[in-house]
DNA sequence: TCAGAGTGCGCC
DNA sequence: AAACGGCGCACGCTGA
């Protein structure tokens, strides 16, 4: 099916022409023919994948109608490389698949490559956010190119004297990044989503700069917490074994109940069944209203949410401490969400427990201060925007609290009669409707995460006054019915986000995608706005969280840093929002 | 025995 | 007619 020998613009698989430069003479020849080029696609093979410990071991530059240079860095001296810095920072557009590997590896020994960048990987998932598709160079070659990419060099042994394979191998992986790049860039525009793929370049460096900077922690005071933590998962577990035996008495098989594991949602159910309670799942929405009739479901609860958090985070946070740094160093994948927003691994940093004792642990470094900033309800203001209700609208422009007019407007009290368990109904209210939620769903949700019960009649209830009381929220969901009846092929957000839909996509995702989406882009949007300040303030990005923004920052300059955080945070969100107006909350503290 | 789907839950 | 969305990770369980 596919053709093993192809002649694309630049080469041809088999006769790919370049030259391995090992000194510094034969090196600045070859570079200086590099300097008219207006594309540069760069791709380095390297020790290992850690750019903190392991190294290059080849820099691979290709650019059209020259053969490929493939740089033998450890032979070049430090002090041998400044026209390698002037090429890395010069005004072609570099092109790069997963640019963020590269450049941190190029960074730390000390080339920083700058300027315009163009990343097939993070292109091509732009182009396909939704669908099921590997942005692999490997699948993006067999998509775009129609062959199949040897990559069993690849995880070769890149430390001895490089064999023929290897280089040849080496310089095909940039190579053909020139014949990807035309490619990506026509669709780019016939899809219109050239702009929104320069944010996602522009925010490359950033987020490189992110993971390399890490977050420093305080390991000790981790400890003393997680200590306690195991003290109440302890009890929690003991009463779960006490209760467990009571149960097993009116059991025709106690040998069978006795060993109830409590981590087996299967076990629990029948051992909770067996005693009498009428459940079909043992998830939290079916338990909290059953936790202060059953003290043995309450035990199960506490004993559910401290497992989580010591397997998680108290045992796997500290495995993820950096032997070199000190701090904790996560992935970040900005296209890791089909929204458009960041995801986070090894560790997830985006999921550590709010609890103020557990981010406590992650602090400043000595002569620093940690400087948090979020958008104040951005994904209301957003709703509102995208909707111009009026009365929606409104409350934001006069600086009114949303979610006590909501209050109100359920209710029927007074805005002044509205009490604090009226607020989070509203909170409860606002944030499930706007994305669809139904009469049933709210009753549970507002029960779990805001503490309110209510019954289904007075969900339903609420419901109904709540689109009466926002009919532009009601009228978007219609206009969105509407286009999901006659089929919809994709969605977008203002900033003209794509997100396509393979099969027919449940209604409440197309809700969710323009708000969701255009959060994301705001935020993306604030990150490259601040990679010049954060520079000039010698200031370090250390984490992002959808719609939150953690600086550490020389004690001196945190008036300057924090004026100058809120404002790229409002300008980056009034870009789209405006009229409404955009709130930032900031605090500065020792720690997070 | 081990990959993978399923359940459950931490975050926004 | 009714329907919140987006992640990552740990765990028990299933089936080839």
């Amino acid at each position: 099916m596919f053709t093993s020998l192809i002649n694309t613009n630049n080469i041809n698989i088999f006769t790919i022409q370049y030259t391995l430069v090992s000194n510094v003479s034969s090196l600045n020849s070859a570079l200086q023919l590099l300097f008219q080029a207006e594309v540069l696609a760069i791709d380095c093979e390297t020790t290992g994948l850690d750019p903190l410990t392991d190294s290059i071991r080849l820099i691979q530059i290709a650019a059209p109608n020259h053969p490929v240079v493939l740089i033998d860095l450890p032979a070049i001296p430090k002090s041998d490389r400044s026209l390698l810095k002037q090429l890395l920072s010069n005004s072609a557009v570099k092109i790069a698949h997963n640019a963020k590997f590269d450049w941190q590896f190029l960074t730390l020994a000390g080339l920083q490559t700058s300027g315009k960048f163009f990343d097939t990987q993070l292109a091509y998932k732009v182009l396909t956010a939704g669908l099921k598709t590997s942005s692999s160079l490997q699948n993006i070659v067999k998509k775009l190119l129609h062959f199949q990419l040897d990559k069993t060099q690849q995880i070769s042994d890149w430390c001895k004297p490089l064999t023929k394979a290897q280089l040849h191998y080496a310089a095909f992986d940039a190579a053909i990044l020139l014949d990807l790049y035309p490619i990506l860039l026509k669709k780019l525009k016939q899809a219109k989503l050239l702009k929104i793929a320069r944010l996602e370049f522009q925010c490359m460096p950033v987020v490189a700069q992110m993971e390399l900077n890490g977050m420093l922690f305080d390991l000790s005071r981790w400890q003393i917490l997680g200590a306690k933590l195991e003290i109440e998962k302890t009890d929690a577990l003991n009463q779960l074994k006490q209760l467990r035996i009571a149960s097993s008495q009116m059991s025709l098989l106690p040998e069978l109940t006795d060993a109830v594991n409590p981590n087996s949602p299967q076990q629990v159910l029948a051992a909770l069944q067996a005693i009498g309670i009428k459940i079909n799942s043992t998830n939290q929405s079916k338990l909290v209203s059953l936790a202060a009739q059953y003290p043995i479901i309450q035990a199960l609860l506490d004993y559910r949410r401290l497992s989580k958090i010591i397997g998680t985070f108290t045992e796997k946070l500290p495995q993820h401490i950096h032997p070199k740094t000190g701090r904790i160093h996560p992935n970040y994948y900005q296209l890791g969400a089909k929204s458009g927003r960041f995801s986070c691994r090894k560790p997830p940093l985006q999921n550590i427990p709010r609890d103020q004792t557990a981010r406590s642990c992650f602090i400043a470094a000595p002569g620093y201060k940690i400087i948090k900033a979020d958008y104040s309800q951005i994904e209301l203001r957003i709703m509102a925007r995208l909707s111009a209700d009026i009365k929606m609208c409104q409350a934001y422009r006069q600086g009114a609290d949303l979610h006590r007019l909501t209050a109100s407007l359920v209710t029927g009290k007074h805005i002044n009669e509205v009490t604090e368990e009226d607020r989070r109904l509203a909170k409860a209210i606002n944030f499930g409707l706007i994305f669809g939620m139904g009469a049933a769903k709210l009753q549970i949700y507002a029960q779990v995460k805001y503490g309110v019960a209510m019954t289904l009649e007075q969900a339903k209830a609420f419901r109904k006054r709540f689109f009466e009381a926002y009919p532009g929220i009601a009228k978007w969901h219609e206009n969105i019915k509407h286009e999901y009846t006659r089929g919809i092929k994709e969605s977008r957000t203002l900033a003209n986000r794509r997100r396509r839909w393979v099969n027919k996509p449940r209604l409440s995702e197309l809700f969710n995608h323009p708000v969701q989406g255009l959060n994301a882009d705001i935020n993306k949007l604030a990150m490259v706005k601040l990679s010049n300040p954060l520079a000039k303030f010698k200031t370090k990005l250390i984490c992002v969280r959808h719609d939150e923004i953690v600086l550490e920052c020389p004690e001196t300059k945190v008036e300057q840093v924090s004026h100058t955080l809120h404002n790229c945070m409002v300008a980056a969100a009034q870009k789209f929002l405006n009229p409404i107006p955009v709130v930032i909350d900031i605090k500065t503290s020792n720690s997070w």
